[in-house]
DNA sequence: ATAAATTTTTAGACAAGTCTAAAAATTTAT
DNA sequence: ATAAATTTTTAGACTTGTCTAAAAATTTAT
């Protein structure tokens, strides 16, 4: 069992993981929970005696293969009930993280499967991003971000990069959200600003924007 | 803002008010607790610091209005998502209490308030006990434990006084469970068990259950 | 009214998790 | 290869919540 600490280092650790970083140290750890080195230092230690991580001395952590798979189960309960939230209590895809990072720490194996059967098997969450199997699986599709499709290219708006509240509510403004098809009219040299086509209206938006939502490509243009 | 901890404290204080206990003291609420004597004389002190009670020492604890409301609202937390688990989640009445002792301390006014919409602002919660409302108010039902009931007499079974998993499990045994109908065949003055009526088939119940089970009496026999 | 029993509080310790400041280890640069 | 910069760890402190054991306060009994 692991106290409500040893989650969300090892969750952060996993993400840090899953997004590819390499050296994944104390640093790098502090950094990412906005907490001091040596406090990761510690519960390193902690982590390392649990047998979930083990660490090269300035090289930095590796989980384990349990200490993935715990890990993946934190993510996959956070991300369910993201679901939850967005599917049966209404609320909006800008105000779900931080009741889940509540949520994700109830401990019930039961619960978190009912949950999973209540809310029809969902493989992604409301930001896109994809909602481990059981047993810590994750299921990636092609995406690409939007500022690498090219002119006449189309796609359906799949996830965002970005998932800040801030950044959310902007895309509700500008009436893009998942689902949506998205077709590329122009792109402007300039300043890597696009013209797009959503909904059947033009739309443009900026390389800050393009670089934060992805895309899955249509298989014609 | 209330820790894990004050929160618990919280609860069980309202939850002997509510009982009608005379002198919630130190020594109670240890019991209540299942903690030590010195250990609850600190978290007065605290909880007091917080304007949520007023002790008297050796008289007892008393909860202050901010308190009750406080308090009240955990409790509201903790029977909505029990009703959750079971209407939504395909728990039974025996499986919930203890995770929705976890779900009760998640921090968020929306969640709560859009969950009650989502259960159709129930009234009470899997084992006949009243939710309270949004400012703290119980909305008691008339109901009398069935070992007080005459012969002849009979009533809806409304609620639980013991929720223990046994003797909610037991009451599955034997087939009784909310809203069904109970009428009184007979009385026995050796043992006081009594011999029951319940979907039209007989039954004999001990007078624990009989002094465990909730009726809400008919208007006639 | 005083002794006995009980209840409550205090004092000091411990565990978890965090922090600051300093020391130690390692890497990078010259 | 050595110095400089960086990273990491250690040491010691603090907070929350708990505990045990002893002291203090209060109530009950005689």
């Amino acid at each position: 069992m692991f106290t409500l600490s040893e989650e969300n280092y090892l969750k952060a650790i996993y993400h840090l993981e899953v997004d590819g970083a390499k050296g994944i140290t104390t640093n790098a750890i502090a950094k990412k929970l906005a907490t001091k080195a040596s406090s990761v230092s510690d519960m390193i230690k902690k982590l390392s005696e649990k047998e979930v991580l083990i660490y090269k001395k300035y090289q930095g952590v590796k989980l384990t293969e349990f200490g993935v798979k715990t890990a993946a189960n934190i993510v996959r309960k956070h991300r369910l009930w993201e679901v939850f939230l967005v599917d049966k209590l209404n609320f909006s895809w800008d105000e779900v993280h931080e009741v889940a990072e509540q949520l994700e720490h109830i401990k019930s194996p039961k619960l978190i499967n009912q949950l999973d059967v209540f809310l029809g098997y969902p493989t992604h969450d409301p930001h896109g991003d994809p909602i481990p199997d059981k047993e810590g699986n994750l299921k990636t599709i092609e995406k690409s971000l939007l500022s690498t499709l090219l002119k006449n290219e189309s796609g359906i708006c799949v996830g965002v990069d970005d998932s800040s509240s801030e950044f959310l509510k902007f895309l509700d403004k500008k009436g893009i959200s998942l689902g949506k098809k998205i077709t590329i009219l122009d792109k402007e040299a300039f300043d890597n600003s696009l013209s797009i086509l959503i909904d059947d209206k033009k739309l443009s938006v900026s390389n800050k924007i393009a670089n934060n939502l992805y895309i899955k490509k249509a298989h014609n243009g």
